[in-house]
DNA sequence: TCTCCACAGGAAACGGAGGGGT
DNA sequence: ACCCCTCCGTTTCCTGTGGAGA
């Protein structure tokens, strides 16, 4: 454990910890350049007045979408030009129309209301204040496939085009699931692809080099070596090429040495911290779930751990569980807790979304199973996922999700 | 073949929170 | 203070599906 003075004195190991956040944007980006040139061509027309090109990213988590339209929102909030502005919004928070047209006007209309304006209301208010003094606005949907109908929210701000008489709104869609686009209205689909660009998975060297970029900053000298980062860099790319992993994994790797003592950063670390990493990305997933959502994937657990009781009617598919004995499980457990339970249908929802996250598999049941049911099945390690829950939905300390602001 | 079972998942309705107008 | 509105999480209702058993 370590003292007051431990944690006040110098770091052995960081210069700067800031820089190896996965938020930081740095000066300069490397590999990207032509993928930043892309998206300032796309806005390109709309600092001259006119309405920019929509645009749509895609890319793999950690491919730097988000870092690279951020830089680029940056570089443009420096120049002098005001008729352009920009909404960056983040739609896993803003997951509807209304939010995001909510979101874009009290980003630029602070002053107006959060609640109690309808849709045509807000729409309205937006359109006049862009044809005040012929604004063009630019909005960033990111991760937009979060958005649940997209196709209303795509139409009405591509209507705003032919509504006002001046000025402009582009769309820049960023997106890590190609598929969400199979669902999308053609019309909306052709508004989003006006133009496309991917963002390829980094490879090894290059993940190299962008950790390396970050130590020089971040790190004392000598405190991590060239050996070090290579291994790091080829977990990452493991991965799928995710530099938000590699970032991760450095500045965990840099907290373990710091905690042992050492003056710099041991392989052992980058070890143990590639393992805690994998397993972040699951806790971090499970603890943003809702508590019905987290009960319903404890009773899979708790099922998957004992053993079905229907499964005696379905030999040779015992590892997965039927979806009426889960629902059944996670009732009589929020009863035991003396907590309200969710209806059927309702969890039904839950069940898709888990599977949506990853976090289950299933398929619909077919020949020689009775009825016509889900069959689900965990796919991580039951022991590993029900500790997670556990120590999330029985500790103590957990009045009601804290949602920061 | 018919009916039942055990669900899936869409649509609509409900009710409370948060806001405006008078 | 009162009634109105909108949104959103949730429930209720309903139709669909395919194997099991009579």
């Amino acid at each position: 454990m370590q003292t007051l003075n431990d944690l006040l004195a110098e770091s052995k190991i960081f210069q700067n910890r800031e820089v190896l956040s996965p938020h930081y944007i740095p000066k300069k980006l490397i590999f990207r350049e032509k993928e930043i040139n892309d998206i300032e061509k796309a806005i390109a027309p709309s600092l001259k007045g006119e309405k920019g090109r929509n645009l749509f990213i895609y890319g793999k988590t950690g491919t730097g979408k988000t870092t690279c339209t951020k830089y680029v929102i940056n570089e443009i909030s420096t120049l002098p030009n005001i008729k352009t502005k920009i909404s960056y919004i983040n739609c896993r928070i803003y997951n509807s129309r209304y939010r995001v047209l909510n979101k874009i006007v009290s980003d630029h209309l602070p002053n107006y209301a959060k609640r109690g304006f309808g849709t045509v209301d807000l729409y309205e208010k937006l359109i006049n204040w862009m044809e005040e003094d012929t604004k063009v606005l630019v909005i960033a949907l990111d991760e937009i496939d979060m958005v649940k109908d997209l196709d209303d929210l795509i139409y009405t701000l591509t209507r705003i085009n032919s509504d006002i008489r001046f000025g402009g709104v582009s769309i820049i869609g960023i997106s890590n699931n190609v598929s969400f686009k199979d669902d999308l209205d053609p019309r909306s689909l052709s508004a989003l692809y006006e133009s496309e660009l991917v963002f390829p998975s980094y490879y090894a060297n290059e993940l190299y080099a962008i950790i390396k970029d970050r130590v020089i900053e971040g790190f004392k000298e000598n405190a991590i070596s060239d050996e070090v980062l290579h291994y790091i860099a080829a977990a990452a790319a493991k991965e799928g090429g995710d530099a938000r992993f590699s970032l991760n994994v450095l500045s965990e790797a840099g907290e373990y040495a710091e905690l042992n003592n050492e003056d710099s950063v041991k392989m052992a670390d980058a070890e143990k911290a590639i393992q805690k990493a994998g397993e972040d990305a699951v806790y971090e997933l499970i603890s943003t779930l809702p508590y019905d959502q987290k009960l319903v994937l404890y009773s899979i657990v708790l099922i998957a751990e004992s053993g079905g009781s229907y499964k005696k009617l379905s030999d040779g598919i015992d590892t997965y569980i039927f979806s009426g004995e889960i629902y059944s499980r996670y009732k009589s457990l929020a009863e035991g807790l003396h907590k309200t339970f969710k209806s059927e249908r309702w969890y039904r929802n839950y069940i898709s979304e888990l599977e949506t996250y990853g976090l289950i598999s299933s398929f619909e049941s077919g020949k020689g199973i009775r009825g016509h049911t889900k069959l689900i099945k965990l796919i991580y390690p039951s022991k590993k996922i029900k500790k997670v829950i556990e120590s999330d939905l029985f500790s103590v300390s957990d009045p009601k999700s804290p949602d920061e602001k």
